[in-house]
RNA sequence: GCCGCUGUGGUGAAAUUGGCAAACACGCGCGACUCAAAAUCGCGUGGCUUUACGGCCUUGUCGGUUCAAGUCCGACCAGCGGCACCA
């Protein structure tokens, strides 16, 4: 009987978290606790009054469900949502998938499925993991870039990127993934391997669909300083775009020496007119080359045979990154304008076609590749910027002089600072000041299957009349905005062929299609656009999820936009984070928004490891959240991510860490299922909770969710060392609340709450209450601690010399004369003897 | 090579403007409860030294500024991330 009654009263008082969180994350959908008042249609004036975005960057359902990665990136973003609903905010948090791409078919093909079945299978698994999290969602609003009525919009905004000129085809020299049979984008490439698969990147000719991005180089790089996000991002964006000022000088060319003929020009472009005097050479590309060689130039067997090995090795798939420079000499002399001095022309592998103008001039004392170049093959080197630490003419250089300086041997110029000579020598050659990007257009089709079909229709017939929707494109039309969308069609081999064709086009129904100009018969574009098209837009399509007759509507973007706060991984640094601000700024060009910056706050959250190493399947040390929350709860679970380390420093997952705040959280329970109050709290609790408060509401303004739970478990400590009214006990609940949703809600309706604690209002502290009467003053002799002594607040110097020579110990190390005393406020007391 | 970030106990980490280094936890040790164990609770826990009070040392390394440096400055070392013949 005894051991019945113990064993119930045991079950009773330990915390039940799957019965608990169960209970709460159904009651949330019933009372809607999460749905922002975004007003239907007619009514925009009676919808949310201070609304809050609150984003995070969402998820493509991968076939291992909910990885513990995004369950830490979710939770740091909800926590941030909870607390300003708590402060007053109508906040939207809104969730769905990224469902589309390489991704999800790879999984597809892999067990056998078609990607549109297992779509729905992971849907399913996603989201009810997703409700397990714990997370304030706004379920009504969630959305999939899969469903029609999403991509419909994807489709529509090619087709208005097509009418306005920022889409275009262009045949040439492509990144191509060999494994997922595919082209990519630059942002794809990462050192060389697909971003996705880690499998070398070859170049392939191809003709393919582009976005316009470098169109917007600028903007995109002139607005990042105003842009409150992590730092980090911002300067790899920077990086990516990478804008360099220079010249665009032409160069005659001398196909014999000594004999212009007035015919043969080529364009370089250079940051360093100021070292013209300098070039001693010239470098073409071999792309450059083979376009000289195509129309027409006579040049030996030699040449031509280097040209077309060099061109073969950069398609080859061996990433071999010799730094070893090749080259020959083309025969052919350019005049240096400066001087009109007659330089070798070379054909060089160091010369990029896609570069510049694909053509530099080389001068070799002031460029590190240059010089080597011209130490490989003998080429004269000539120093016209004398370094400032030199004070006479140098005779030998060992490495390139890359710095600014004093111009010499440069004629006229000589004495001038470089930076002045930028300028002037332009003007002198007749070139032209220039900016250029490192930035290229966005590779935008992909020969994939899971993906919207981009939505063009090529018609021959138009095409040999040279006519078409756009005067450089003939032949092209945008599929009309009444026929969207392009349905994917159900194919059941959708395999990627690999011959830079997507599966589309065996799909003869698919592709025959009517020219809408002229009614020909016409083929459809079989190329589905690249995922991150997909999410370059949803933000705007969350806000608006059931308009069917625009993609979103522009009263409400007013309303919501731009993106409060956005949270991510910054991995996406020159991917996502960068296409999405392009696609913004056009929408903004169209009038279609108002901000042309989609995201006003952006911070990248941390990477997790576990136990030092990094998760991976092969390893098999992969967190899998739903056992940990089957174990030991959600509320748990996500109050140990928090802790474990800075947010957005990610950290490391060590399974001994969950003990210490189940342990806290059992706690938590105790007390406030035993509700046994004190009338009045004394003076210290008191003083606990106001410093919570304060730390707290700080620490989560500042995403410092690991000292917030620190600062909660120093109250919890003061409340059960001294015991606590209860509203101290409320408000130590509602400073739990973001981190442990659902025990803070269960005790919050036990201690008699109303509604949901999450819609209760946030705490303040009362400044009066935060401060201490006392402090400890430290003492010290000579700059070292010598005592600490308890002493007023406000005390003056010389109140505070008389407690510290009173202190034994401090006493003890004065000796002699005190030759200086300093003296900080409500610190610190230091002798210098 | 260039740009950025990070180096603090046995472990994860904390530290406003330069002002007690190691908060809060984990782990460990000792103790209480128990026949016993788990759970729970209490105490201790950077190193060296001292019977004790205390003292000396300690934030990757070396140097500097300062009454005072984890924090500021300079040089270097190690690790992580990004870009990489960008003309």
């Amino acid at each position: 009987m005894i051991l019945w009654y113990l064993l119930y009263h045991y079950f009773m008082a330990r915390y039940d978290h799957k019965k608990v969180e169960a209970k709460r994350q159904k009651r949330w959908v019933k009372e809607g606790v999460y749905e922002p008042n975004l007003p239907r249609r007619a009514s925009l004036q009676a919808g949310a009054k201070k609304p809050f975005y609150n984003l995070m960057m969402f998820p493509y359902p991968s076939a291992e469900g909910l990885h513990v990665g995004n369950m830490y990136a979710f939770t740091g973003s909800d926590i941030y949502g909870r607390f300003k609903r708590m402060q007053g905010y109508d906040v939207f948090e809104p969730i769905g998938l990224d469902g589309f791409g390489i991704h999800s078919e790879n999984y597809a093909l892999k067990i056998g499925v078609h990607p549109a079945t297992q779509a729905k299978v992971s849907e399913k698994r996603f989201y009810k993991q997703l409700v397990s999290i714990g997370n304030g969602f706004a379920w009504n609003e969630r959305l999939e870039t899969y469903d029609p009525e999403y991509y419909r919009w994807t489709q529509w905004i090619f087709t208005r990127m097509f009418k306005a000129g920022l889409a275009y085809r262009k045949r040439q020299e492509v990144n191509w993934c060999p494994s997922c049979k595919t082209v990519l984008a630059d942002e794809q490439v990462e050192g060389g391997v697909c971003e996705r698969c880690k499998t070398q990147v070859i170049k392939k000719e191809l003709e393919q669909w582009f976005f316009g991005i470098t169109k917007y180089a600028e903007r995109l790089l002139r607005n990042l300083p105003s842009l409150d996000w992590s730092d980090n991002v911002k300067i790899a964006q920077r990086n990516w775009i990478g804008r360099s000022e220079g010249a665009l000088i032409a160069f005659d060319l001398n196909m014999i020496p000594g004999q212009p003929d007035g015919k043969h020009k080529v364009q370089i472009f250079t940051t360093r007119p100021d070292t013209m005097f300098g070039a001693t050479f010239m470098v073409v590309s071999p792309e450059l080359a083979q376009q000289w060689l195509a129309v027409g130039w006579q040049a030996d067997a030699k040449i031509k045979k280097y040209v077309a090995d060099v061109l073969a090795k950069r398609r080859a798939a061996d990433k071999e990154t010799s730094t070893k420079k090749t080259g020959i000499f083309s025969g052919i002399y350019a005049v240096n304008p400066a001087n009109k001095d007659e330089i070798p022309v070379w054909i060089s592998d160091y010369v990029l076609g896609d570069v510049g103008t694909g053509a530099i001039m080389a001068v070799p004392a002031h460029d590190q590749r240059d010089f080597d170049f011209a130490r490989a093959f003998n080429i004269s080197i000539k120093m016209v910027v004398q370094p400032p630490s030199v004070k006479e003419g140098l005779f030998s250089l060992s490495e390139a002089y890359e710095g600014e300086g004093v111009l010499v041997n440069s004629e006229k110029f000589n004495g001038m600072r470089s930076e002045e000579a930028k300028k002037a020598i332009t003007e002198q050659v007749g070139g032209k000041t220039d900016v250029r990007y490192r930035l290229r257009d966005w590779l935008i089709s992909r020969q994939r299957y899971w993906g919207p079909p981009i939505p063009m229709i090529y018609c021959e017939a138009c095409a040999a009349r040279k006519t078409g929707e756009r005067a450089d494109m003939p032949g092209w039309y945008a599929v009309p905005e009444g026929d969207l969308p392009v349905k994917l069609p159900l194919m059941k081999d959708f395999r990627p062929s690999g011959t830079g064709v997507s599966p589309l086009a065996s799909a003869q129904s698919f592709s025959q299609v009517k020219c809408p100009a002229c009614g020909a018969k016409a083929r459809r574009e079989t190329d589905v656009s690249d995922t991150f098209l997909d999410s370059a837009w949803y933000y705007l399509r969350y806000i608006d999820v059931a308009n069917t007759q625009k993609p979103f509507d522009k009263a409400r973007t007013e309303k919501w936009l731009p993106v409060d706060m956005y949270i991510g991984g910054s991995e996406h640094a020159v991917l996502h984070l960068l296409y999405v601000r392009f696609v913004a700024m056009v929408l903004k060009d169209w009038g279609l928004i108002d901000c042309e910056e989609p995201f006003k706050k952006f911070r990248a959250h941390g990477l997790l490891i576990k136990e030092g190493a990094k998760m991976s399947k092969s390893r098999g040390n992969v967190v899998n959240p739903d056992e940990y929350i089957k174990r030991f709860g959600a509320d748990a679970l996500r109050m140990y991510l928090m802790f474990l380390a800075p947010f957005e420093q990610g950290g490391d997952f060590r399974d001994q860490g969950m003990a210490g705040i189940t342990r806290f959280l059992e706690r938590v329970w105790r007390c406030g299922t035993a509700q046994k109050f004190v009338k009045m709290s004394s003076d210290d609790v008191r003083r606990a909770r106001e410093q919570a408060v304060k730390k707290v509401t700080e620490d989560i303004e500042a995403l410092r969710y690991n000292t917030a739970v620190s600062a909660l478990m120093i109250c919890l400590n003061a409340i059960e060392e001294h015991g606590a009214d209860k509203e101290t006990c409320k408000t130590f609940l509602k400073l739990m609340a973001p981190f442990a949703p659902h025990m803070a809600d269960e005790l919050w309706e036990r201690l008699g709450g109303k509604k949901s604690i999450h819609r209760e209002p946030w705490p303040v502290h009362d400044e009066a209450l935060v401060r201490e009467e006392t402090f400890d003053l430290v003492v010290q002799v000579n700059g070292k601690v010598r005592a600490v002594v308890k002493a007023q607040k406000g005390i003056a110097e010389a109140q505070a010399a008389a407690l510290a020579h009173a202190d034994a110990n401090a006493h003890k190390f004065i000796i002699g004369t005190i030759k200086k005393t300093i003296f900080v406020k409500d610190r610190l007391i230091n002798f210098i003897m």
